[in-house]
DNA sequence: CTGAAAGCGCTAACAT
DNA sequence: ATGTTAGCGCTTTCAG
């Protein structure tokens, strides 16, 4: 009663071999019809569910992949995850979560994880591989693995992701065409290519327009909350502050908010904020939030479906596929004071 | 090279058998000291892992406990999820993460992964399950399930919560303590317990406070954002409209206080807004908003303490665990106009 | 088209 | 303290 049944017990009720009925449950295609219906029925009125392990042992898969993020905490994977999911979920795969919290420890349990049969393969968003570089060839050898969001030098592996400078320096420029020169940029984690990237791209942007970096202006943060509220705020004790900031990610564009709102200062009409991508609640934040959104739920699906072809061996190493992004321009951006002042003079 | 090593390679390479590899490996205290730490050594020396689904043919045993939601997408439960991972790792335990999307078929497949041995236990916070009650019994039968956060009659299983009538109350109370009246309340979808709870602890306060409760005052969402805005909207197209609304949850909040702001509407000086589940952004939400907080890691960790009991088989059917929560006043609310003036007037 | 038989890698009696 | 043996439930040759 409270026992499972096997194949056994199916082959057993019904007089056939355990083969067989393995063969009529997985559409092989190679069983008669009077048996067919028969097994199919039987497995029915039984409840029966093949076991995972017996399978996954006997076949060698698990069908299974792993998406390893940094913070599972942040609602910018979510969204993501659901687009791999869909992808999985149509190809028979189920997805696993690992949470690392930069702790190369646990980046290394979850590679453990592939080799000890866990899961087939693994889409990466940690932006970094827990060995050093000489070693990721050795390390890396028999593994499905592909990046995604960041990418990896050196590793040779396939990645989905979005040009980040691109992105970084259309943002910079709509605050320019507003008519912003003192722009501040409050950074990512520095070493980390991706923050690095949109460092570059306001560069890009502000060496263009003929504008000036002033020395302060680029803070490092770690795109948590509460280094966008403290970076802020020393951007606002420097002699010159900035009238407008862009910012590496939203939620610390909305601790700087939080901040400067804390300091008296109003968005947009003393200083206008950009943030980078558009979080969920970044429409319903107050002031709505001007900022860079990522094709989230399409950079899951194609990230899956790379590792799809990777299983299939159809991918080729360092394979890239870029998406595009687009700038939502909402209320936290405005003409700066001085500007406004100046054309109504004019 | 590519092959992953047996515990068959290294019994060969060491010239003992398997299983003593196997009693070495798995600490079982049963191996003298040469053999012990050659062994070990051995294994690391060739990167042994376990092959998992081996392993978990044999013992019949996953390791692994699937925690389902209703949607990823929302930040609420990765804290739980965090507290759910924690204790699970430290006990062994890998945790998977199951969406539904309210969508029965997918909660049947969850417990279905159940059945064919994908993981061990359950931790299930959709509110529900995809079955009659009359099936209840039968289906759960030899399965460990512990519910969190919302709880399921007649299904008597082991569950941690919280008190929704008496947080609810708890903040309503402190609308009235302020000084209003016309206090308003956007539920939750309402044939659920959890809203309906949350809907008992609104009137229970109003009640005791001899308030009246006007007709259209409890609309009726979906937890969304969007359906807070339309809500609020809605409340206000009242001849007579509230001067505070007690929301269900906060992301409804976050539509509501947005859809007020749309309307002219100060928060708090004109309407006063209370939310429930205190996500992280709503502190630096603006205005910061005021919030039942649910100790929402906590939540995680005992609920999976449960499930641990319970496959101890020390768990009582029925078991119920409550946690306290804390209404943490910011922002959001205020005296109304009202009271303010006639205060002055005194 | 179906059955018989082997074996995936591991662990747990049972022996010694 | 270690080896021998059997078998978890399934899939997949190989025969027929």
């Amino acid at each position: 009663m409270s026992e499972r049944p096997t194949i056994k017990d199916i082959a057993g009720k019904l007089g056939v071999s355990p083969a067989t009925v393995s063969r009529a449950l997985s559409d092989s295609g190679l069983v008669a019809e009077p048996t067919l219906s028969r097994i199919r029925e039987a497995a029915r009125a039984l409840n029966y569910r093949p076991n995972v392990s017996a399978r996954n042992l006997r076949t060698q898969r698990s069908m299974a992949v792993l998406m390893v993020v940094r913070d599972v905490g942040n609602p910018f994977y979510l969204e993501i995850l659901k687009g791999v999911e869909a992808t999985a979920r149509g190809a028979g795969y189920s997805v696993l979560m690992g949470n690392t919290e930069n702790d190369p420890e646990r980046e290394i349990e979850y590679f453990d994880m592939l080799r000890d049969g866990h899961a087939d393969g693994m889409i990466l968003m940690t932006g970094k591989l827990p060995w050093k570089h000489e070693e990721y060839a050795e390390r890396l050898a028999g593994l499905s693995v592909v990046v995604a969001l960041e990418m990896i030098g050196g590793s040779g592996l396939p990645h989905v992701q979005i040009d980040n400078a691109v992105a970084a320096s259309d943002a910079v420029r709509h605050l320019i065409s507003l008519g912003h020169k003192r722009i501040a940029h409050i950074c990512g984690p520095i070493p980390e290519i991706m923050s690095v990237r949109r460092r570059d791209g306001y560069r890009i942007a502000m060496k263009e327009a003929g504008l000036d970096i002033p020395a302060g202006y680029e803070p490092v943060g770690d795109y948590l909350l509460r280094s966008g509220e403290a970076l802020c705020q020393q951007l606002f004790e420097l002699t010159s502050p900035p009238t407008a900031i862009f910012v590496a990610n939203d939620e610390m564009a909305y601790g700087a908010i939080h901040e400067l709102r804390r300091l008296g200062l109003d968005v947009p009409s003393d200083v206008s904020v950009v943030g980078f991508d558009d979080l969920y609640l970044s429409e319903a934040f107050y002031p709505p939030l001007t900022t860079v959104s990522q094709p989230r739920a399409e950079i899951g699906q194609q990230a899956m479906k790379l590792l799809l072809r990777t299983f299939a061996g159809e991918s080729q190493a360092g394979e890239t596929m870029e998406l595009a992004t687009t700038l939502r321009i909402r209320g936290s951006t405005a003409r700066p004071k001085e500007t406004g002042a100046r054309v109504r003079t004019l």
